[in-house]
DNA sequence: TGCACCTACTCAACTTTTTGAATAGGTGAG
DNA sequence: CTCACCTATTCAAAAAGTTGAGTAGGTGCA
């Protein structure tokens, strides 16, 4: 049932196939939460027996047909019901870098080292393409601008807290990666 | 196989028992891998049986016995060998006050920001603890004499994402109410 | 004395999520 | 022309995670 509530945000945006919302769909809200496409197939199978949202069937030349699936106004009345809905739980969060962080001294130190770097090659990557959505969002105008005329700004404070987030894994990392350098050299120094 | 990893790290900090896995063990590892009590007593009778952990039984007066469990020295190579896996995953996030933001617009504008002020409560209160957590790490040292003298740094770097995380929940939360609280005003206007 | 909540687990049933493969045509590179 | 990869989806099965209840004694408070 939660699953459904990131669906129903993601489409928000528009309509989507089951194949568009498993890419990721224009990179927002997969950005936190993640779905295969199984769980999103499956997932908008019921939603769909449930009235939240219609498929249409597009046919395509040279490809296959697809259903692009849109909210049907109880999907709209839904998405409203929710974000009354009682707090939300607390993040669930999974990763497995800080993990490997966590055991860094009992472990491969240059491993966890190079798993800190790739990290923030990721998140390099990433906060550019959050950039070129953002300016995408704004259009030209300043984000003043923008948070007045626009009539949804949820999507553009959802992407600010993806962007602040990369900027701190980058920020980390740096340190990390220095302080476990540092740690590197002393148990280099010890073992001569 | 992803939970075990997560039970290795917390047992690198000393024995533990399932229930004090279960209770978040010293507030470490359960900051980015959460998994419920049924989950943890079950990956611990797993990877007893593997020989990665032992179980030592304490008897306890007034209270039930508890089986304390400790990494065996396969379990040390274990966790070597794991920290040496090819790179991590990128995280699983999974945050239900983002989703809830994103559809904000369509949504009920202000529990959607009682929901973002509710967090930035928790923030600050996780924020407190892990400062706690830091000033005993620390025990009256300098952070840099700190990761000059003490054993394990793997610990204290995670602690410093989890409180940078926390941190820029404050900071975005403050910017979001903000502009959360602008779209408010904005649609009582329109509505007189 | 009763109630609520804490320690310390275990069992069973359930849901959710992940993984792998199958289908079926289309596009692009060498 | 072949090979690899893209669109678009479905099926089946395994792994992971959640929920609820049960046991059994202990503490704290009014």
């Amino acid at each position: 049932m939660a699953l459904r509530n990131a669906v129903m945000a993601a489409l928000l945006e528009g309509e989507a196939s089951g194949y568009d919302l498993a890419k990721g769909f224009d990179a927002t809200v997969a950005n936190f939460w993640t779905a295969t496409p199984q769980q999103l197939y499956r997932e908008l199978e019921r939603m769909a027996a449930e009235g939240l949202v219609t498929a249409r069937v597009v046919e395509q030349e040279r490809r296959p047909d697809k259903r692009l699936f849109s909210l049907t106004p109880a999907g709209r009345d839904a998405v409203r019901a929710y974000t009354a809905e009682p707090p939300a739980r607390p993040p669930v969060v999974r990763d497995e870098l800080l993990v490997k962080v966590q055991c860094a001294d009992a472990g491969d130190l240059d491993a966890v080292r190079a798993a800190v770097a790739g990290r923030m090659e990721w998140a390099t990557a990433k906060l550019a393409r959050y950039e070129r959505i953002r300016q995408r969002l704004l259009a030209g105008r300043s984000e003043e601008a923008y948070f007045a005329e626009a009539e949804r700004v949820g999507p553009y404070l959802t992407l600010l807290r993806g962007m602040s987030f990369e900027r701190e894994n980058l920020r980390w990392g740096e340190l990390a990666l220095r302080r476990l350098e540092q740690r590197s050299a002393f148990h280099r120094q010890q073992s001569e």
